[in-house]
DNA sequence: AGCACGCCGACT
DNA sequence: GTCGGCGTGCTC
């Protein structure tokens, strides 16, 4: 089997030495022919002798094609997708004493076979095909490069997270035959949204519905999202759904084992290793398997004739790419959606801004139940706010108010209580001491900060604020947020000696708990299944999450909280949730009406009209001051295009670990935002690519990271 | 990014 | 005369 071959290093002689020689007499005859017939007397392919290759490298100015002479022997294994290696690098074709010098090989994808060469000059060979099998179609191909220029990229480098790592063994297998497309499935709880029957009618007619779907509290989603995936399998097509991470891959895997059985689905997740996933990869490729369940790097799985794309929980950090150009999996859905004509489905307990517009532009519709259901299902939620606190001389004593205490003392009669404590390492920013608002720049509306004792800053255009005061309540003072609410966990644990106390956190998460009483005391994220549902909850990291100086504090805090209360009965078998933090908070709102998509929409007003993401589209330049403002000047940002900053970075803390966005030691780095009207966006990453590549192709000088949709922008 | 080619100073 | 410094520019 060829793909089990043994590659040759270097090509024995023949067609691509002939080549090189005769490129060198090309070049020393400086005649460049506008169609090169240099291959003349070398053995080539019969046929289509001109392989395009995209070579793998992430350097912006490598961003194009290169065409590469097919000799014969490859003609039949050089078909496009296939993994090929090439010289590549000057001097390649140097050649002394025979031997060829220079121009090491790279890896590459064949991405099409053609009649002639566009380029001006004699080209060299390819110097192997890695292996026949077909890797890289078309339709991952187009949406690789529209991910790449969305996000100011490379090709390249999108195709390394596109296109996982090849594995001889697994290819050497052949794929399960594919089955033929399930029946329509049963509604099952779509019947609890008003939409959601027509929404599985229309994937199952072979549709291409959009829609932003606010999922109720409980455990059925997963099977709410199999059933969305059988629909568009029996119209014949493909689906793939999204999810954060390997816990949820695993119950949206069951809940399409339930119901479609085993074989018809896949399962791309890093946690089944480098050679399963490859197979699963390859069965989805082949076409064996139409419908993937995976964690992030799935949303590129190339799913034949595809139906669907689902993303489930889009507020979760882990859809962000931690990889060059950091791509989004809700951004690269939309972008799948529209270009191969699928439905889309985007759903949440939460709902971030980003769904909000999708809603409010009209490109999806909404899919949410009515407050009847919603009422039914969710868990009576209780607030208890400074003032109380303050009034409440148990909870001056205990620091935990009265009311907290009777919801767990009460809870633990029935079942298991969770209480979800804020994680360490969340910096609280500032804020106004009446009423929480966060402190914002009146210029450039950023986060404000105070580096020194007096006087504040802005961190996004390093304007200082002299006179501040709060322009929600008037108020004047500001004060930082404090924690210690994992004590109060541990007191609470105390105070309740017969109860077992289970913990969760980073680094032992528990799956599940039984329904017993207990304490189960959980960092956001980490909060264990109850199988019969929490009696109740205690939210305890109001002021952690909500005093976070990001612009995402509030969804995030609410998306956290409907998380933790999700996992609680409903109001009417007693479910109680006590959230400690100020009532009169939009997202304390938010969570008390159980209402995330009109926190969203009020959000999303906010944001247009303070011309924040995702309603201006922004990217960040980071590197030393000099590096910036170099970069900066030199782009030929669109005219439309503010400069915000440049800004300094805080340095990392001491001891941290180095992380890749870090600064090098001993370097002070700033940060330059850049915000364009929506529109602009492609634009803008345009000039941005232009000027990195340019920056990067001249060796000296001195290089900044860029990075579209930067994540902490204040 | 690598890597080769090219045009100026200290050596046999 | 020639070995080699690293400044520029290219990579099918």
């Amino acid at each position: 089997m060829s793909s089990e071959e043994k590659q040759p290093e270097e090509p024995g002689a023949g067609a691509p030495e002939q080549l090189a020689l005769i490129r060198e007499t090309v070049r020393k005859a400086r005649t460049p022919r506008a169609k090169p017939r240099t291959w003349r007397g070398a053995e080539l392919a019969p046929e289509l002798p001109v392989a395009r290759v995209v070579v793998n490298k992430g350097v912006l100015h490598l961003d194009q094609y290169f065409d590469y002479a097919v000799p014969a022997e490859l003609d039949a294994d050089a078909q496009p997708g296939v993994r090929v290696r090439v010289r590549f690098g000057a001097g390649a074709h140097r050649v002394r004493d025979g031997r060829r010098e220079g121009g090491g090989l790279v890896d590459g994808f064949l991405v099409e076979r053609r009649a002639t060469s566009d380029y001006r000059g004699a080209l060299a060979a390819l110097a192997y095909v890695v292996s026949p099998e077909p890797v890289l179609g078309p339709g991952t191909l187009a949406l690789a490069r529209a991910v790449a220029d969305r996000y100011a990229g490379s090709l390249a480098d999108v195709l390394q997270l596109a296109v996982p790592p090849r594995n001889g063994r697994a290819e050497s297998e052949p794929s399960p035959p594919a089955l033929p497309p399930p029946p329509a499935p049963a509604p099952g709880g779509w019947s609890r949204y008003a939409r959601g029957p027509a929404f599985l009618r229309a994937l199952a007619e072979g549709g291409a519905p959009r829609a932003v779907w606010t999922a109720l509290p409980g455990p059925h989603w997963p099977d709410e999202l199999a059933r969305a995936v059988a629909a568009t399998l029996a119209a014949g097509r493909g689906a793939l759904v999204v999810v954060p991470d390997g816990k949820r891959a695993a119950r949206v895997d069951a809940a399409l084992t339930a119901l479609l059985g085993e074989g018809r689905h896949a399962l791309l997740t890093a946690e089944s290793g480098p050679a399963e996933r490859y197979r699963q990869w390859l069965a989805v490729r082949r076409g064996s398997v139409r419908a993937v369940v995976g964690t992030r790097a799935a949303m590129f799985a190339p799913v034949e004739a595809l139906g669907l794309v689902a993303i489930w929980d889009d507020g979760d950090s882990s859809h962000s790419d931690e990889n060059a150009p950091f791509p989004h999996v809700r951004e690269v859905l939309e972008l799948r959606a529209a270009q191969e004509r699928c439905g889309f489905l985007l759903g949440s307990l939460g709902c971030t801004v980003e769904a909000a517009q999708l809603v409010e532009s009209g490109w999806a519709l909404p899919l949410a139940a009515e407050r009847e259901q919603v009422r039914a299902a969710a868990p009576l939620v209780r607030t208890v706010g400074d003032q109380e606190l303050a009034r409440d001389e148990a909870a001056r004593a205990a620091r935990l108010p009265s009311l907290a205490w009777q919801a767990v003392r009460d809870g633990l009669r029935t079942g298991p209580v969770l209480v979800q404590v804020p994680r360490r390492g969340y910096v609280p920013g500032l804020g106004c001491e009446r009423c929480r608002a966060p402190a914002r720049c009146r210029h450039c509306a950023g986060p404000l900060e105070a580096p020194g004792e007096r006087d504040l800053v802005c961190r996004w255009c390093a304007r200082e604020e002299t006179a501040w005061h709060c322009p929600e309540c008037g108020g004047f003072r500001l004060r930082a947020r404090v924690v210690g609410a994992q004590r109060t966990a541990e007191e609470l644990g105390r105070a309740f000696p017969a109860v077992p106390v289970r913990t969760s956190g980073r680094d032992h998460v528990l799956d599940a708990v039984p329904d017993r009483p207990a304490l189960v005391v959980s960092t956001p994220g980490a909060e264990p299944v109850a199988e019969g549902g929490y009696a109740a909850a205690l939210l305890l990291d109001g002021w952690a999450l909500l005093g976070r100086p990001d612009l995402r504090a509030g969804e995030d805090a609410l998306r956290r909280w409907l998380d933790a209360a999700a996992l609680v009965r409903p109001q009417s078998e007693g479910g109680t949730v006590v959230v400690v933090a100020e009532p009169t908070l939009r997202p304390v709102q938010g969570l008390v009406r159980w209402d995330p998509a009109g926190h969203a929409r009020r959000e999303l007003a906010d944001r247009a009209e303070l011309r924040f993401p995702p309603v201006s589209r922004m990217a960040s330049v980071t590197g030393t001051l000099a590096a910036v403002e170099a970069f900066v000047a030199s782009a030929g940002l669109p005219p439309e295009a503010e400069v915000l900053g440049p800004v300094r970075l805080p340095s990392p803390p001491p001891g941290r670990p180095r992380r890749p966005g870090d600064p090098p030691p001993g370097e002070v780095w700033e940060r330059v935002l850049l915000r364009v009207p929506p529109g602009s966006g492609a634009p803008l990453a345009a000039a941005l690519k232009a000027a990195q590549a340019a920056r990067t192709a001249r060796g000296g000088a001195p290089q900044v990271r860029v990075r579209v949709d930067p994540l902490d922008i204040g």
